[in-house]
RNA sequence: GUCUCCAUCGUCUAGUGGCCUAGGACACCGGGUUUUCAUCCCGGCAACAGGGGUUCGACUCCCCUUGGAGAUGCCA
């Protein structure tokens, strides 16, 4: 009477559980482009669904893990707004003891066994299981041969096989699975005769460690295994568990490696959902097998493509300006970088670009993430954060330009009214906020000239000539506003015969130093007629 | 070497077999508005990596090639 109700235990869980992803950074220091490109679309996904975005500080290397970097996350995270659920977020050193009392649960299962294989004690590792069909996702795809190079013992211990393959030169090639992979190994010689058979020789293998040596095989025979599992954003995946081994999850020192903690907090913190850059894939496979092996339910992954340089090559540590830190530095608005971060990979579907962060979380989906990796351009950054900053309300800009001048020893005493009306004047010039170094002649006594631009532009006689006629007439204005101003250079080129607007240019390059900024008239009134005057006067003497 | 992915203008992308003469955005190049610059408006340049299939029909599906990335750690 259920049929046609059957449903999966995927859609069992985002029916009725509540969705919970998490952000998980290591805290080096600095927080990477690609890694809050994961924050965001986490918490993009989380507020779309209505569910939990969580914080887990894997503050494990303890080295760079400095009170201090953790500071810069948390001001980096909240500078763009992801906020985060469940505060104080969960330390993962804090976790250890559960890491390792997880270890001990897949040794006493028979799940993991110790090897003292490197330096020092002996590591616990993880064996990918025998019976692998409890594992979700694991089937047989059939009998497969494997060619080895006969000049190589192929060796079957507790460990996994060990062979040699043929390289494409006929020379040996290290290749090696774990025992998992190749449940009924058969090794072969060139005439298909049996060398050794892996049934009935488990128990001698894993519990007392007995050792094989097979000399003169040529190929290996056995059921292909894969493991799958349905990737929200890349689809299916699957691998074969004879090209993984298994995998150290405690270290001989004592302390737990990145894929059993990660797993064990995961669990902890109730993750239904585990969205994360591209290069995890692969990892994957050996966390879904842990996580069923502890006993859990496997979460939902989603895998990002990553951000790439202009070379192609995904962002190092070296690549000093893909740090967060730095866009804000350089003057990005959080919105903006927000905004535009989250159209690497993903496209609402239609021509919408410049989005609230209410329409994103409402567009956002992990359907819609595309599959391979994005380059970061810095000019559509720089195009869409103008389009921010042109949008923002007077006084907002204002505050915020207030507080990038304080950067600039010459903004010291500038007044609320003098930055008013500069803003007034230079907003919807502004592409960022780095852009407001140029706003110095503005406040300073003499500007910075541009050699090129004022030998220019102050190289006409009869533009100098006119230009000489200036004071006279500013000095003639009642009052000094933009109106009469522009009266005035027309009376100046008139006297010297030179065309209505060809005085301009000169006279902005004289007084500002520059050959580009807001209307001359108003500029020129805000930088008053004493200042003028005294900036026209060296010009002329200067160029 | 092996494994896992990926591939549309320079860049970000739309495209789920006929709406494609492939759309939008940035950048770039013209033109207009403006006293310069910016804004704004109009226009232009520019792509389905290559080869095979499947199909009446392929950017879309399949295969191969090429190119790229990742993984292959007692890093995360």
């Amino acid at each position: 009477m259920f049929a046609g109700c059957q449903v999966t235990l995927r859609e069992l869980r985002t029916e009725f559980m509540s969705v919970r992803v998490r952000f998980a950074p290591s805290p080096t220091g600095q927080v990477h482009i690609g890694n809050i490109r994961a924050a965001i679309f986490n918490w993009l996904f989380a507020r779309h669904e209505g569910g939990s975005f969580l914080l887990r500080i894997e503050d494990t290397d303890l080295e760079r893990s400095t009170p201090e970097a953790i500071a810069t996350l948390l001001e980096v995270m909240e500078w763009l707004g992801l906020d985060f659920d469940e505060k104080p977020p969960l330390y993962q050193t804090s976790q250890v003891q559960k890491h390792l009392a997880a270890a001990e649960r897949l040794l006493a299962a028979g799940d993991a066994y110790r090897d003292a294989k490197g330096g020092g004690g002996e590591a616990v590792v993880f064996r990918i299981p025998f019976a692998a069909e409890r594992i979700p996702g694991v089937s047989s795809v059939g009998t497969v041969d494997v060619p080895v190079h006969p000049e190589v013992p192929v060796q079957v211990s507790g460990k996994g096989v060990d062979y040699a393959g043929i390289s494409k030169k006929g020379t040996p090639a290290p290749g090696g699975c774990c025992l998992a992979g190749c449940l009924d190994l058969q090794v072969l010689d060139a005439a298909e005769q049996v060398l050794f058979t892996l049934a009935g020789k488990e128990d001698a293998i894993l519990r007392d460690g007995a050792e094989f040596s097979v000399p003169g095989a040529a190929k290996l025979r056995f059921t292909r295994r894969v493991i799958s599992y349905h990737d929200e954003v890349k689809g299916d995946m699957s691998k074969p568990l004879d090209s993984m081994r298994d995998v150290v999850i405690v270290r001989s020192d004592g302390s737990p490696v990145f894929h059993l903690a990660n797993v064990v907090d995961d669990i902890t913190q109730g993750i239904t959902h585990i969205i994360r850059g591209d290069d995890h894939v692969e990892n994957t496979f050996r966390h879904i097998m842990l996580f069923s092996c502890l006993g859990a339910a496997v979460p939902t992954y989603a895998h990002l493509p990553m951000i790439v340089n202009a070379a192609g090559k995904p962002y190092s540590k070296r690549d000093g300006d893909a740090f967060v830190g730095d866009f804000r530095d350089n003057g990005f608005v959080a919105d903006a970088l927000f905004n535009y971060l989250s159209l690497l990979g993903w496209s609402p579907g239609d021509d919408r670009e410049k989005m609230s962060r209410q329409e994103l979380t409402a567009a956002f989906s992990l359907s819609r993430v595309l599959h391979a990796s994005a380059q970061m351009d810095i000019q559509k950054l720089t195009n869409l954060n103008g389009q921010y900053i042109a949008e923002m309300p007077a006084d907002e800009f204002l505050a915020v330009s207030r507080e990038w001048l304080k950067r600039y020893p010459w903004a010291a005493a500038v007044s609320d009214s003098q930055l008013q009306a500069v803003g007034a004047l230079m907003q919807s010039r502004v592409k960022r906020f780095a852009d407001l170094e140029q706003w110095s002649y503005f406040f300073v006594d003499v500007p910075e000239y541009d050699e090129k631009v004022c030998a220019k532009q102050l190289k006409d006689p009869v533009v100098r000539a006119a230009l000489q006629a200036i004071p006279a007439l500013f000095a003639a204005l009642p009052d000094f506003a933009a109106a009469g101003i522009e009266g005035a250079i027309q009376a100046a080129c008139d006297q010297t015969g030179l065309a209505h607007g060809k005085l301009n240019q000169p006279l902005r390059a004289a007084v500002t130093g520059s050959g580009v900024g807001a209307g001359i008239y108003e500029t020129v009134e805000l930088l008053g007629r004493e200042r003028t005057l005294a900036r026209l006067k060296i010009a002329l003497e200067r160029y």
